[in-house]
RNA sequence: GUGGCCAUAGUGUAACGGUUAACACAGCAGGUUGUGGUCCUGCUAAUACGGGUUCGAUUCCCGUUGGCCACCCCA
């Protein structure tokens, strides 16, 4: 801290803004201390850097931010995230599904080639970059592509199939922020490859509707079908032959579409063209006849298992790679506008876009921000697990070292304990132990190093009692279990 | 990508073109010996960054950065 600005000079010189001035000039010296250390731990940590790129890095002054639509996720919110990654994992691995972890990091052609260079988020929400060596990379908007590549790549199609596989992991998207939309965001997904046995769809589309349910959180699935092959690219006629001579009529957006990206014409949202739609043909009518058997299937097990649905006949993803099946979960009392909870769908003919064998799949992304906003929302407290069973407190020097001792032999012995060795105080401690909520504080202080005794003190009743130290362990076990 | 609102201690708020930027909560230290969930006292801590207007800017203007909201799109 600097010393100058207590200085009585300030006073003295009268006259307004000599504080600040002084101030001014502490701030100046600290951030140029804080820039010197830097740029020389820079030089160390990375001497192959070239000279020219560390000397263009802007330099950073006053408090560093983060960046842009990325947050901090800080010690009160982690029971959150804890509840939501425990209530997935529970949940996938309780299907049959394994985990697998892919890079955030993946070539950008993997994006372009899956996702289709007309959707919104390749076309111009990429973080993509050109590495060191050249290469086009981009992190990763979304899960599906990198497992599909993994799956390629390590030759699961040998392994009995389907292969279920699930994920939890950051995703980016170069976004304007707003609620439950960030550029990075984390997601919760399931892949499920080698069958187009429709039992699947419904049994992914299961479990991101299980999901919520387990989190408290009622949902709806928006569900419809793409078709296939075969039968898209006559209903895509059909499509533009409907809306072509509207087209004065259309947004901006739509007229774009309509060449572009014609299915995407029945997702906008713009009033003039939400009511074209209405009377455009619908995709379910055009459907082949194993398409509509299939989504009949689908269907049908919905209702088995009692997951409630509408089909919307306009529902369209943001990725091209879906066939078949797609589908989107919103919240029981969402209506067309709010953000959907996750989605998904099948895509039967990515792996072979990928180069790998033909081979049928569908799966889901649901994002975990959202789910959390969602609790938040409705007001759903995850249990928080960070309370602890015993908060261990000493008084000097003998006492405080044997007390460190002590904690990890509770620790040991299964308790959650708390402690903090540098407060002097024992009102301080018991402070502490408090607020933190421990339900039983141990004391230990020369007098009971001496007897070899310890306190044991009911932060509730307040009630204390004296137990040998060496009791001292089982006893806080019992009393722990019993409550 | 488009549009609107906004930026003061860790948090939530206050104030003013001018001398000392206020309050609450939180934090830290105390209220004679070793006791929290009351109270009292003291302390720490802020005008996002850069420029302009002005004798003087935290206040007015511009830019940057960031936040919120809507659209687009998405999870």
């Amino acid at each position: 801290m600097a010393p100058s600005k207590k200085s009585p000079k300030v006073k003295a010189k009268g006259k307004s803004g000599t504080k600040t001035a002084v101030k001014k000039v502490a701030k100046k010296q600290k951030v140029a201390a804080v820039t010197a250390g830097r740029s020389t731990v820079n030089k160390k940590a990375a001497p192959a850097a070239p000279t020219a790129a560390v000397a263009s890095v802007p330099r950073i002054k006053g408090m560093p931010q983060s960046l842009r639509g990325m947050k901090d996720t800080l010690p009160l919110e982690q029971k959150f995230w804890r509840r939501v990654k425990s209530v997935a994992e529970a949940l996938a691995q309780a299907y049959g599904f394994e985990c697998i972890d892919t890079p955030i990091l993946e070539m950008t052609s993997l994006f372009v080639r899956s996702a289709g260079t007309q959707t919104d988020v390749i076309e111009k929400e990429m973080f993509s970059f050109i590495d060191r060596g050249g290469d086009n990379v981009t992190l990763r908007p979304e899960g599906t592509a990198p497992v599909v590549r993994a799956y390629v790549n390590h030759g699961m199609v040998n392994l009995p199939q389907p292969v279920k596989l699930y994920y939890i992991g950051p995703m980016f998207r170069y976004e304007r922020p707003q609620q439950g939309r960030y550029r990075q965001h984390h997601q919760f997904g399931v892949e499920v490859f080698g069958d187009d046995n429709p039992i699947l769809d419904a049994e992914v589309a299961l479990l991101a509707y299980l999901f919520y349910k387990e989190l408290g959180i009622s949902s709806i699935v928006r569900i419809n079908s793409l078709g296939c092959n075969e039968c898209r690219p006559t209903y895509r006629e059909e499509l533009i032959n409907y809306f072509r001579p509207k087209r004065s009529q259309l947004c901006d957006d739509c007229k774009r579409r309509l060449s572009k990206n014609p299915l995407r014409l029945l997702d906008c949202k713009e009033e003039g063209c939400a009511a074209l739609k209405d009377e455009a043909p619908q995709l379910v009518d055009s459907l082949d006849d194993s398409c509509k058997e299939h989504l009949m299937r689908v269907l049908e097990y919905l209702d088995d298992l009692q997951v409630p649905y509408v089909l919307d006949p306009h529902l369209v993803r943001g990725f091209d790679y879906y066939t078949r099946t797609v589908f989107e979960l919103i919240p029981e009392d969402g209506d067309n506008k709010t953000a959907s909870l996750g989605g998904g769908g099948r895509y039967d003919n990515l792996v072979e876009q990928l180069g790998g064998r033909p081979t049928p799949a569908c799966g889901f992304g649901i994002g975990l921000e959202r789910a959390i906003l969602q609790m938040k929302a409705q007001e759903i407290d995850p249990p928080d697990d960070s309370i602890p069973d015993v908060f261990v407190a000493q008084l000097g020097d003998s006492a405080r070292r044997k007390a460190f001792a002590l904690f990890e032999e509770l620790r040991d012995a299964g308790l959650r304990i708390a402690g903090n060795f540098t407060k002097n105080s024992l009102k301080a401690q018991l402070e502490i132990a408090n607020r933190l909520g421990a339900k039983y504080t141990v004391i230990l202080g020369q007098q009971e190093v001496i007897d070899e005794t310890i306190l044991i003190r009911d932060m509730e009743s307040g009630m204390q009692e004296i137990v040998d130290y060496k009791k001292a362990v089982s006893d806080l076990k019992k009393k722990i279990v019993k409550s």
